[in-house]
DNA sequence: TACACTACAGACAGACTTGTCTACATAATC
DNA sequence: GATTATGTAGACAAGTCTGTCTGTAGTGTA
């Protein structure tokens, strides 16, 4: 039943596979090492082998996850548009893609900041950080497309971001890409310099 | 020392008012029954006879939260402007004033969601009547002013409204209210009649 | 073959959690 | 004044949590 050794993932990336999963879905708060080394069917001191506490592989994982969520965001935009312009509305298309996934539940980095609610923890720096390369992108999108007051544009355009995760998180309700991209149009427009 | 019996609150109210302040500032999760009975000075029993579990204290205090907020906010707002279509963008300095309060820490509601990841818990269906009485307000408002499209300008404004109630608790930034204002000002100025 | 390394399995300590129970003190009411 | 309500103080049970430790099995390498 269980594959050989050599066909499995390593233990430390079956580990961080097993939390990714159980960290999102449940909270940071809500999932423990016992829970993880039983789901990944890994040795507690394999664990802390790898990681030098809870702690430590809360921050691991978030980081993983800012590089791969930034990578899919990035391909999934350009997938959709071309045009720069385009692609400052396709933010939001690509978002919409997001929350059909059935296991969306928010962004991992919002509610991580919120279960830990500590600055001093790793993890808080990570997570500002992922916002801030989400501001650069949405701002160099914003640049290409040659649209008046980029910086200004860019933090409302991200309000709407924002604010589509949460209330797509709280109502399980997806429409509101539509609704944010609708809106993001109307903003885009206004400073729109034709 | 302590107050005499008489000029104190009632031993429901100080357990209220301690879980209240300590349930914002580090979340339901992060504070337990022992914090919240040592610095509210009363006996676990007493805690224990006034609500029927944590849970129970939990779904309490926000259904408090939920009444207190709202009155107060729309109290602001109607402090902050008298004109209906003034109101409509008042909203976003009622956001600001809030968010000014030393102790902001996001949205207790939104908080409690995201920590406790479980929709059978009481306390999540007091969160999303909490948000669909903002939206039902900021309808109100937006109908009072008369303008177009009611009910998708009031889903657009709400993301906003979110938008900056999540970065401003995320980033400890208080300007995310001026832009929230501005950008609902071009999207409340697309839908104007005149 | 012998050694080193890695992982498994599970006991264990110590701290923390919620919730119950008892014993005692104070306040209000009949 | 006696009784009933309510609150205090703290022990306690039963479970959870993180993190450490020991012993054993398997694998690769010298």
């Amino acid at each position: 039943m269980t594959p050989t050794k050599s066909s499995r993932p390593s233990v430390r990336d079956r580990i961080l596979s097993t939390a990714s999963e159980l960290f999102y879905k449940e909270g940071v708060n809500n999932v423990g090492i016992d829970r993880i080394i039983a789901e990944s069917g890994v040795a507690k001191m394999s664990l802390y082998n790898h990681f030098k506490s809870k702690d430590d592989l809360i921050a691991t994982w978030l980081q993983q996850r800012d590089e791969r969520w930034r990578i899919w965001f990035k391909a999934t935009v350009e997938r959709l548009a071309t045009e720069p312009s385009d692609r400052v509305l396709a933010i939001f298309d690509a978002l919409q893609e997001w929350f059909e996934q059935p296991n969306f539940r928010g962004c991992a980095f919002i509610n991580s900041t919120i279960e830990l609610a500590n600055p001093e923890h790793p993890g808080y720096q990570v997570s500002l950080h992922h916002q801030q390369t989400i501001f650069d992108y949405i701002y160099s999108l914003v640049k290409s497309a040659e649209l008046s007051d980029p910086e200004i544009l860019t933090q409302q355009l991200i309000l709407l971001f924002e604010g589509a995760i949460v209330v797509a998180m709280m109502q399980h309700n997806i429409e509101v890409a539509v609704r944010a991209k609708q809106a993001a149009s109307v903003l885009v427009t206004a400073k729109s310099k034709s």
